[in-house]
RNA sequence: GCAGGGGUGGGUGAGUGGUUAAAACCGACAGACUGUAAAUCUGUUGCCUGACGGCUACGUAGGUUCGAAUCCUACCCCCUGCACCA
């Protein structure tokens, strides 16, 4: 472990950008820092780990990290380049944001004798924020000018369409909530995504600019609270080209009812070679030389993927718990492990309950079924045209056997212990298919 | 508001009356090879059908025609200039 964040987070490449002084403020002080987290879902997605293991680093390091639960800018909605977000009603913000709260509650410790994380939801000030009074104190400090350099917005000022005042206007809540965390809690950093870049220093200069003290002949001397800055890191991609945290073009969540712990898993232990070390870097708080010997393992014995396992491990248990990680890793086993044959009903769906599954009534084997139409009622398949397709070219198995005949029966005989069924296709999508009935 | 260009399958994008379920590329899926990797190669890639064949589809709604993604009309949306706001 080095000696300050700074250098720890520059070493993990999580460095894109930070204010000038950034890194001396880190080394030589604890302070508190914070991130937002906008509550566009019920659930936080993958992508979203990166904030929460900026956070909790810095909590490592004995800063106080405070997350910010977005009820108030949630209500806004920071602009996207192409089109006005569709508003979410104040009743979905504020269930997503006690969906969140649940989340971030296990990445960070809040219960830490000298900087406990702390949890705060900016529609406390935001919604209380009078019109005329934000108007004259905060918008005063800023020109439009100064606002229309924001990439999103110069995006949508060349559209028709234009940008709508509500989402012009997020820019500068969210230099709001970076005074009122200022003053009310001595933070000093905010930290994000490299595209926030605009809207983190736009706090630095309204604290600047409404907490400096001077003096007799009007020259800044320092702040209230001490100079406050901004740091952010680079945007994740993997190493062909997707967004982080995708998996066939769909978000991964943190919720288990959303993303088991099985897939949740699966996503990071068939990470790319070429991403695995940045990604222990990231994600995980394995220190440097454990990182740079996982790297070696890597460069010399790729196929025994110890990278990868590593990391898997580590991220599932830190998201799901030791409970989340035994049950994805039973699975995984029960799955590649070809022993599913040896086992019965029980065990399997002991092992499997969470495995993505389906459910066909026990009526419908009565006389047979055959097996393209079983692959679509089990959801295996889409369409009896896909599930044909997926037939000639041998990648369907049913309890681990290929079918190659679309009209193969599935009948009674095929289950095991009288109740469970196991689809594949390909080498790596199972389903486990229970009868019903 | 005026003028011009455009809306095609998951994406980019060809196609301007029949031979077009719609080129090409990407993506996706499967197979081979492997390490549950990458790269590569092969196949598949609207729906129903074992197959013949049928059905639905090219912004929306109508129309012309034996026949339209392709022509006409109206509407919606996007883009590019110009004007207005200044």
């Amino acid at each position: 472990m080095t000696t300050n964040v700074f250098d720890e987070l520059t070493w993990r490449g999580m460095v894109y950008d930070a204010t000038p002084g950034c890194d001396g403020m880190l080394a030589t002080e604890k302070v508190a820092c914070y991130i937002g987290f906008d509550p566009s879902a019920k659930s936080l997605h993958m992508g979203q780990l990166i904030p929460i293991a900026l956070l909790a680093r810095m909590q490592r390091y004995g800063h106080t990290p405070i997350a910010i639960a977005g009820g108030g800018t949630g209500m806004i909605g920071d602009p996207r380049p192409t089109a006005e977000r569709q508003l979410l009603s104040k009743e979905t913000v504020e269930e997503n944001v006690l969906g969140i709260r649940a989340q971030l509650e296990r990445f960070l410790d809040f219960k830490a004798k000298n900087n406990p994380a702390k949890l705060i939801n900016n529609a406390d000030w935001l919604f209380k924020l009078g019109l005329i009074d934000f108007l004259r104190d905060t918008g005063k400090q800023f020109t439009v000018n100064y606002m229309l350099d924001k990439e999103s917005v110069k995006a949508r000022l060349g559209r028709e369409a234009g940008v709508s005042f509500t989402e012009f206007s997020y820019m500068l809540l969210q230099a709001y909530d970076y005074l009122q965390l200022y003053r009310g809690h001595g933070c000093r950093l905010q930290m994000g995504g490299s595209d926030q870049w605009g809207n983190i220093l736009a706090g630095v200069d309204l604290i600047k600019k409404v907490a400096a003290t001077t003096n007799q002949a009007g020259a800044v001397t320092g702040y209230s609270h001490g100079e406050p800055h901004a740091l952010v890191h680079p945007l994740l991609t993997t190493a062909s080209g997707e967004k982080f945290g995708k998996s066939e073009g769909n978000a991964l969540w943190l919720d288990r009812s959303m993303t088991s712990p099985y897939r949740f898993y699966q996503y990071w232990f068939n990470v790319d070679d070429r991403d695995v070390v940045t990604y222990l870097k990231w994600f995980t708080l394995l220190d440097r030389p454990e990182i740079e010997g996982l790297e070696e393992a890597v460069r010399t014995e790729p196929a025994n993927r110890e990278a990868q396992k590593r990391l898997a491990r580590e991220v599932t248990i830190a998201a799901h718990g030791q409970d989340g990680l035994d049950e994805a890793e039973r699975v995984t086993a029960a799955f590649f492990g070809g022993e599913l044959a040896r086992l019965g009903a029980s065990d399997i769906e002991d092992v499997l309950g969470d495995a993505p599954s389906g459910h066909v009534p026990r009526s419908a084997l009565q006389g047979g079924m055959s097996f393209d139409r079983f692959a679509v009622a089990a959801g295996l398949c889409v369409s009896n045209a896909e599930a044909r397709r997926l037939i000639d070219q041998g990648g369907a198995y049913l309890n681990d056997a290929r079918i190659l005949d679309p009209r193969q029966a599935v009948t009674v005989e095929h289950l095991i212990d009288g109740r469970i069924v196991i689809l594949r296709r390909g080498v790596k999508t199972y389903r486990l298919v229970q009868i019903t009935g």
